[in-house]
RNA sequence: GCGGCUGUAGUAUAGUCUGGUUAGUACUUGGGCCUUCCAAGCCUACAGCCCGGGUUCAAAUCCCGGCAGCCGCACCA
């Protein structure tokens, strides 16, 4: 069912440039959309303001990250194994199923994790058919959403297309954790392409296989998640729909920022501050916080390596609630895969307040002894005593009256060969894997989230009421009629503002009324008009998207004027004492 | 990926069943006239049968395949 809301923001965004589907030429190929003209601005402003909140705000750092990765490394990330889905067909109807869904369903055994050939083997002993028609099924395959791709003249090396932009952060982390001076917490973010090989993509923007990511990875320390601004914002209000409303159907909790740490709804300053955040950025865009909710992700479709996950939903007439941005606790467990799969260490030393004093017993060989009885064989024997425990050889002692330690040969070690030291040894600190807070904003659904939040239909005009600072074209310009120095004063005009930097559109086409509309539809904030009086006294009118409201202005100050409301310097109705 | 329905200018549609002249209309858009501020009016222009194959003297129309959209199923780490 398409809502007629939906359908309407699709047929003015594909009119009048905001987006349309790819290739439409050649029949399109779904899941691929094109940014027009003024969809790409759109984007980019929403992109520039994520950074503002992101980049400038919070003080993290912008990265850039090939969209092509080797196989290694999605190896690592888990996703070459498990981004997929083991599927079976019906030889009879045809038909396609999750060969994991159809197993539990049939005997009720857990096959997920297992290989297909396994799967496959449980389907024939236990003679399960297709769900639908009873007929035979295929044996299991499985279907990896990633694109694959060879690198190299020779494509001897497998690439695949990054699923995700947070991959491309963590395989720097030790060049990244140098950059940050080797301290804990910092941020790193990057925005881009990420592809999925969708099955059957079928909701327009919010499904795409090539779609616009903006992510930031925070790594912390995994014993502090507290957040040093948390207190400037525990009084803010927040609607969460905790795994507990959902399973008891209860509505969203509206709470501050307080009651759900203290009540435990959200497991950390940190994440909260993050779920805070994102409300605040889409406030700011314009969806406002009535149509969101934060629902937190169900223990049974928590990705097995996060401890707490939040998606933002926004509310849509057409999809229900959609998930727009996904922020996780992903604890330590990319930079633990990593670490193990490329062998560096990517841990953080944390030093302790205070040092850690440690009485501790050490083996020293007695070298006069030690010596003359092992000959060659001492320095590998003396390396292997520094290395074990000295208690354990002492127990060892106890109960053999030697320690036997492996070389080339067997080599017993007796008491009299050492000496046992308690010495003081001083801790400054651990090595440790940060865990990290991930913001995952899906760009591409908050651009149409946000063209259908800022929808208007009004009686005699329909338009998007974008903010001032992301709508695509700042201001048009037009003489009231086609007569001789008002087009002349116009354009000038509209020259002018281009030359300060403004996006400006100059229309003469039609009646005043219908420039007005056309402005309005795409959401251009303001609009100068030059009349009769303009040309006596260098005066323009500037209207307002918003309520149709015009003040006169002095044609001078037009630059000056227009800037200072694109930027929310001053407000429109400002305007009228100021004059 | 499966099944059902659908596909005509930028948009909305007529024509398709029952094959037959130059595919009609409205809005939009461009140019012009008119016009003293919110899609008015007049003139004029641009623009279309989803793609490929088949049947036929002749295909927008009938048949087959593909693609896309919608709906249902499945999928969405």
């Amino acid at each position: 069912m398409i809502s007629i809301k939906h359908e309407n923001v699709m047929n003015v965004a594909k009119k009048r440039g905001f987006l349309w589907s790819s290739f439409e030429i050649y029949s399109g190929v779904s899941g691929f959309v094109d940014y027009g003209p003024l969809g790409a601005v759109l984007k980019n402003n929403v992109m520039q303001k994520w950074r503002d909140f992101y980049v400038v705000g919070e003080g993290f750092y912008e990265i850039e990250s090939p969209t092509i990765m080797p196989e290694e490394a999605l190896k690592a990330s888990g996703h070459v194994d498990h981004f997929t889905d083991p599927m079976a067909e019906c030889k009879e109807c045809m038909d396609v199923f999750r060969a994991d869904h159809v197993v539990k369903e049939a005997i009720g055994q857990e096959v997920e994790g297992l290989e297909n050939q396994k799967i496959t083997e449980i389907i024939s002993e236990n003679e399960i058919k297709c769900p639908k028609c009873g007929g035979h099924l295929t044996h299991v395959w499985s279907y990896n959403l990633m694109f694959q791709t060879l690198i190299g003249a020779k494509g001897k090396k497998t690439g695949y297309m990054r699923p995700e932009t947070a991959q491309g952060i963590f395989i720097p982390f030790k060049r990244l954790l140098r950059f940050f001076r080797n301290k804990l917490p910092f941020g790193v973010v990057q925005l881009g392409k990420a592809y999925r090989n969708e099955i059957s993509p079928r909701q327009g923007v919010i499904r795409l296989r090539e779609f616009t990511q903006a992510e930031a990875e925070i790594f912390v320390n995994p014993e502090d998640k507290t957040h040093p601004k948390f207190s400037q914002i525990k009084a803010e209000k927040l609607s969460l729909y905790s795994s507990d409303c959902q399973l008891a159907t209860e509505e969203p909790l509206k709470v501050t920022a307080q009651e759900a740490l203290d009540n435990k709804i959200v497991s950390s300053e940190m994440l909260i501050y993050q779920l805070y955040l994102a409300q605040k950025f889409l406030r700011e865009i314009g969806i406002p916080d009535e149509a969101l909710r934060f629902r937190q992700h169900l223990p049974s479709e928590m990705a097995h390596y996060a401890i707490d996950c939040w998606d933002v939903e926004v509310q849509t007439d057409n999809y229900g609630w959609v998930e727009i941005i996904g922020i996780a606790d992903r604890t330590d467990y990319d930079l633990k895969s990593h670490s193990e799969h490329s062998s560096e260490d990517l841990r953080v030393f944390i030093e302790y307040d205070e040092p850690k004093s440690v009485k501790k017993s050490i083996t020293k060989p007695n070298m006069s002894i030690f010596g003359p009885a092992f000959k060659g064989a001492a320095p590998e024997l003396m390396k292997v005593l520094e290395e074990s425990d000295a208690e354990k050889i002492q127990k060892s002692f106890q109960e053999n009256g030697n320690f036997p330690v492996e070389l080339d040969s067997t080599y017993e070690i007796l008491p009299e060969h050492v000496n046992f030291e308690e010495v003081d040894e001083v801790i400054r600190g651990e090595k440790i894997f940060p865990h990290v807070i991930e913001p995952s904003f899906g760009i591409d659904r908050i651009i149409y989230s946000l063209l259908l939040h800022s929808f208007q239909e009004e009686e005699d005009r329909s338009y998007f009421k974008l903010a001032k600072d992301i709508a695509p074209v700042g201001v048009s310009v037009f003489p009231l009629l086609n007569k001789e120095g008002m087009v002349e004063m116009a354009l000038k005009i509209k020259d002018t503002l281009r030359s300060n930097g403004f996006i400006a559109e100059y229309d003469s086409s039609g009646t005043i009324g219908r420039r007005y509309a056309r402005s309005d539809e795409i959401g251009v904030p303001f609009a100068i008009t030059v009349d009769h009086e303009s040309l006596e006294d260098k005066t323009v009118t500037i209207r307002n998207r918003d309520d149709s409201k015009q003040y006169r202005i002095p044609l001078k100050k037009v630059p000056e004027i227009i800037s200072d409301l694109l930027t929310s310097k001053k407000e429109f109705e400002g305007l009228s004492k100021e004059l």
